[in-house]
Parts: structure tokens; C-alpha cells; sequence
DNA sequence: GACAACAGTGTTAGCGCTCACATCACACAT
DNA sequence: ATGTGTGATGTGAGCGCTAACACTGTTGTC
């Protein structure tokens, strides 16, 4: 354990002590064949015994590949993103890339450039944007920044490739469910807007009640805290005490769901009984939540794989000098409703 | 925008195209004083027109410093960790740093020591480890992985400089409180064995019953999951049944305490009429829960970045040649105690 | 007027590694 | 004996950048 001089051991150190040249070193560090047996024991010996490592920055250097990834998300502490970045990350590291996270402190295009400058400069050999947001994907989609580049929850149309959940169908379904139950239609809670998944959720919503010649209440907008659920929740109440027939609501995200159950139970109003609520993304706390909450799943860690999936794709394509492959690939991963105690039939 | 031969442009393309050489436009992009005003604007103009941008690998080979810091988790997405690592995140970036994060996918003593070898082998500059295991602290300290290294939430005798929040004083708040209201005990359903944040609480618990001189009950043993805090409610619940006097649970964190409510709930009694309960680390939804959670808030965004502070000051120290500063430092973050609607006198 | 000081620029030598190629010994075929 | 192939190794160049130093020309000082 002891390199000449004191520091860091290097190739040549090894190459000295085993008594063979640096490319011999380099050989038997990366593997290669054609090196005798004999030899790369006396290597692997050299190399225990300095304690030494290989310097990836030089070896990034002249392979041109940093194995670093990158991923843009927006706030990591929200229940998706934070599911998403870990499968990324897992399955980056599967495929032996580093991941190097950048989240944004706000939703400006400003800062979306910047997070993409700094991953430029950081030279990425890809980037995975989780931006739900439709400006956030716009200002990337027409960015000069890292490639190649794949979105999650991007919306269509912005030429990158996308993995999203199918948040129309989940939406869809929950309001199915409640209107299955004879509900005469259901409200809506939306998330804050210029989210993707608020507008996805909205539309299943609104798609839902058209097909089945429900009315289409005014939604409220909330911004995904359970501040702003319970706020809403309560303008609701507001809302049937001036004579609305509220009796459900499908609720943009659970969070949000929990504070309109709070509003509902000090309004005296039972869930189920006299009002349905559903919500969306299944949190552990959904099962148990009284009532428990029916709610919407989303596969965040198959979104998270099949993202990577798609960059390792294009990375390998754009080394390979093949075609560039079509930019409006999408990949969508289910959702599946969860039926849970907070949903039952109307009162009469 | 066009670089001869279709390359990436380099240095050397900027300074043919700007007429200088390429060590003036390394002086340009490095904000170097001494060039002349009209030098730098024909070389930022040239930059601009072949859209170059610096190789950081070669800036990082010659310089020796990648500029990136790792971090090591263990679930991010747990509330406390995503929080913490979004914190460390945003203080890293403020220092010009990138952070490249490993999350573990298990707690064996294996698998930190290649997310450790991992990140050497990226050539880190320094790590934090959001290890709040005793195993994993223990198995990082004797480790010869990055340095420095910071360790979240790391025990004591560690010799890791630790930052973390002060877990005990928060547990006792949250009893003395309980106490405080009139009940004789208070019962515990801790975290699971040998996570620090377990015993810290569970500490703080005992030690609060002892000095008030109350009965200190068996506690039962969770997982962090409402699941695991409902099986567990239900065991209180059977408690009781059985003939013993619980009237208040302090629950290790509020996921559990989530499902301790409806079992609560279930055997139909009433939070905190009957039995009161304290959760530990304010997560947003627990205002807005039915009833409202007493609990303890940390400031996981503090932590972040007080962790890392304390990591650039060792990479400071190391870089200027001065002593290597003590490693047992530690740095507390205070515990608050938010009281709500779950917790009230006990029943006559 | 001679020398120093300094701003502004260029030249050169690496950082530690991999790639392409050169070399050498030895086998086997002709 | 000559050639050809192949396994095992070494040599040299260079990835794109910064640090150190060398070199100009201008200014200031005595």
C-alpha cells in the first residue's frame, strides 16, 4: 500500500512493481484476453498491493464516455418522481452508468435550461427530464441540451421519446367505478395547471362523464398538497349546501385526497355514505386511511425501467452510427384502479 | 455552428476561429483577468458561433477535481431520505458541485461496500452517506471507500463526522407531552431493529418514562409501513381487551402512525377520546389526517445541507494541506414537536 | 536612458489512460 | 530453410485541457 512519492498510484506504478509494461496493466484491468495467466496474477498482486484504482476521468477521457447519466426531475420529494428516480437509478447502475441528478427549484423555462447547461457540461452520454410539465418539455424538446434525451410523463407532440402511465385510462377507470356504483356524476379535483398529469387525469375525467351523458361539474384546482385538498374539500361542502348534488369525487392525487376527507369528515359528512371519493397514485398510506382509499396505481418503478430502457437504446444506436431512431416513440405502463372502502353507492 | 469536420468543437477550434491561442481562450471561459476586453468578446463570439462547450473530463484530469460528490441511500423514497437527499442536492449545486447518488437495495454489509467502491470508482470527491443503520455506518467507517465521507444520521464512535437530527429530545417531547396530559404511561411501536433512527426514538421513550417515574411497557416492533403500524394497532387493541391500560401510543414514525389510527378506528375507538397518538416526522399529510397527527417535524432540508457544509469543509481542508479536522464532530439538528388533534387527555 | 514591473499573449509539457501498431517468440505448414 | 499464423507483450501517440513559464510591448521610476 504504498505508491511511490505518496501519491495516488497510477498505471505505470503497477506496471513497475509487476515488472510489465502499462498496457499489460490496462489489458488485465479490463479484462482482456490474450494475456498469460501467470502474468495477470503478478498484475492483480501489483494492484492489492498499491491499493490502486483505476482513474476514470482519464479513461473518459480517451474512450469518450463518461458512463454518466443524467436525470432532470422537478421536485424529488413528491411521491412519482422520487419512485421514479429510484428505478432509473437502479437500473442505471445494472447497466454500469452513474446517475447524476439535477432538480429544479422551480418550474421557469429558466431554470430548466440551466439544469440542462449543467448537465451538458457535465458530459452526460444521455438524460432522463421527469417533467410533467408541458413548458418544461417544450423548453427541452427545442434546448440545444444533453442528448439523447427521454421524457417521462411528456405530453405527444414534443418529438422527444416518452414514458409515461396511461393517466387517461386510470382516470377513466376510477370515474367508471364511481359511476358504475349509480353515482349521477362526479366531481373533479385537478392537480395545479400546466401539469401533463393534471390535464391527462382532467380529460379521462371529463371523456368519462361525456360517454356516459353525465354532466360535467366546473372542476377545482388544487397544486397536489393536502393543504389544497382540504381547502377544496371544503368549498365542496360549500358547494352542496348551496344545493349541488355532490356525491362523488375523483381527487387529482392522494395527497390532495386525504385533506378532502378531512374537510368531508368535519362537515359531518360520511365517505362513503353520503359522498365517494377516489384519488390517484396509490401511497402505502391509501390502504389505511379511514376509510381506506380508493385510488389509482401507477407503476413508477416500470416507468423509471422502461425510461432507461429507451436511453440505453438511443445511446447504443447513436454509437453504433445507425439511423437516428424516430423521435415520438411512446411507451405507456397501465395504471390499475384499486377499489378500496372510500367508494359505495350514493345515498337515495 | 459548424466545427471542421463535423466534431465536437475543442479549444483549439475556438482559438483558430478567434485568431488566439488556446490557452487565451482558456483564460476566456475560465474568467481570467488579464485578457483584453476585445480578446475575450472575439472569443466569446467564437464559442458562441461553433457552440462549444468545455470537456469537463479533461478540465477534471488535469485539475485533478471531478466536481462531483456521491451520496449513498438507502431508500429514497422514504420521506426523511428523498427530503434529506433533495436538500444535499440543491447545496451541492449552489457549490458548483454535481451530485451522483448509489441507493442501496439492500442493508448488507456487501452491498455498501460496492455502492462505496462504486463511487471511488468514479473518482468522487467526497460522499455523504444517508446511512441510517448502525451496520452500514460501521461497515462505511472501517471501509477504505471515499473520503471524506459524512455520514447522516450515523451513530456515535462511528469516528464519522455526523450530522443528524437530535431523534432523542424529539421522542422525549413527544412523551412528556403525552405524560404531561394526564396519562399514567405511554406506549411505543418502534422502527425496526437496528436502524438508529429506531433506537434513537425508542430511547428518547424510556428515557422520558424513567424520569417521570412511569411504567414502561413492552414496545412492538414495526417496519416504517402503515402496514406493519395497523398489524401492530391491532396487537394494542387486543391489549386492551386483554385487560391492560393503553390510553397513549407514541408511534416511531407517521406512516405507522397512519395505520395505528384505523385500527384504532376499526375496533371503534375514538383518537384521542380514548387513546391518544403521536407520530414522528410531520409529513405533510399528517395535519390533514382524521384526527390530525401530533408529531415531530425535522428539518430533513437543514440537515442536507449541513451535511454537506460540513463535507466541503473537509474537502477544503484536504485540499489546502491543513490537518485533517476531527471525525467525530457532530452536528445536531433540533427536533420540534408539533401538537394537533390526535393526542389529548386520557379517558377518566 | 536604463531598468523594473506588469499586462497580454504564446509555447510547452504533461494529467492517466486507451488505441493502433510494432515486436518477438514459437508453433505449424510448406 | 522459408513462410505464415497467432499468442503475449511493448511502444508511441494523443484524448482536451490547465499550469508553468517564456516572451513581447508598454508603462512607470529614478
Amino acid at each position: 500500500m504504498s505508491p511511490p512519492g505518496g501519491r495516488t498510484p497510477v498505471m505505470a506504478d503497477v506496471a513497475r512493481l509487476a515488472g510489465v509494461s502499462h498496457q499489460t496493466v490496462s489489458r488485465v484491468v479490463n479484462g482482456h484476453p490474450n494475456v498469460r495467466e501467470e502474468t495477470v496474477l503478478r498484475v492483480r498482486r501489483a494492484i492489492e498491493e498499491l491499493g490502486y484504482h483505476r482513474n476514470s476521468t482519464a479513461r473518459a477521457l480517451v474512450t469518450r464516455r463518461t458512463n454518466v447519466l443524467g436525470v432532470i426531475a422537478f421536485d424529488t420529494t413528491l411521491f412519482g418522481p422520487a419512485r421514479t428516480l429510484s428505478g432509473i437509478e437502479r437500473a442505471a447502475r445494472e447497466a454500469g452508468y452513474f446517475v447524476s441528478i439535477v432538480s429544479l427549484d422551480d418550474v421557469s423555462p429558466g431554470g430548466v435550461v440551466a439544469a440542462a447547461e449543467y448537465l451538458v457540461e457535465q458530459s452526460v452520454e444521455g438524460c432522463v427530464a421527469i417533467a410533467p410539465q408541458r413548458s418544461l418539455v417544450e423548453a427541452l424538446a427545442g434546448l440545444p441540451g444533453p442528448r439523447p434525451l427521454v421524457a417521462v410523463e411528456g405530453g405527444e407532440g414534443s418529438g422527444l421519446p416518452v414514458v409515461c402511465v396511461d393517466q387517461v385510462q386510470g382516470a377513466r377507470e376510477a370515474v367508471r367505478h364511481l359511476l358504475d356504483l349509480g353515482h349521477a356524476t362526479v366531481h373533479h379535483i385537478e392537480g395545479p395547471p400546466s401539469w401533463l398529469e393534471s390535464e391527462a387525469r382532467a380529460s379521462g375525467w371529463r371523456r368519462e362523464l361525456e360517454r356516459a351523458g353525465a354532466p360535467v361539474p366546473e372542476p377545482l384546482q388544487g397544486d397536489w398538497s393536502p393543504r389544497s385538498g382540504y381547502d377544496l374539500g371544503r368549498r365542496l361542502v360549500q358547494r352542496r349546501a348551496a344545493g349541488e348534488r355532490v356525491t362523488a369525487v375523483f381527487v387529482a392525487n392522494d395527497q390532495m385526497a386525504v385533506g378532502v376527507l378531512r374537510a368531508l369528515h368535519e362537515a359531518g359528512l360520511d365517505v362513503p355514505g353520503d359522498v365517494s371519493v377516489a384519488g390517484f397514485d396509490d401511497v402505502p398510506e391509501a390502504e389505511f386511511l379511514t376509510p381506506s382509499l380508493t385510488t389509482v396505481f401507477q407503476d413508477f418503478a416500470q416507468v423509471g425501467k422502461e425510461s432507461l430502457a429507451l436511453l440505453l437504446g438511443r445511446i447504443g444506436a447513436e454509437r453504433g452510427g445507425s439511423a437516428p431512431p424516430p423521435g415520438d416513440v411512446r411507451r405507456v405502463v397501465p395504471a390499475r384502479l384499486r377499489i378500496r372502502g372510500s367508494s359505495g353507492p350514493p345515498p337515495p
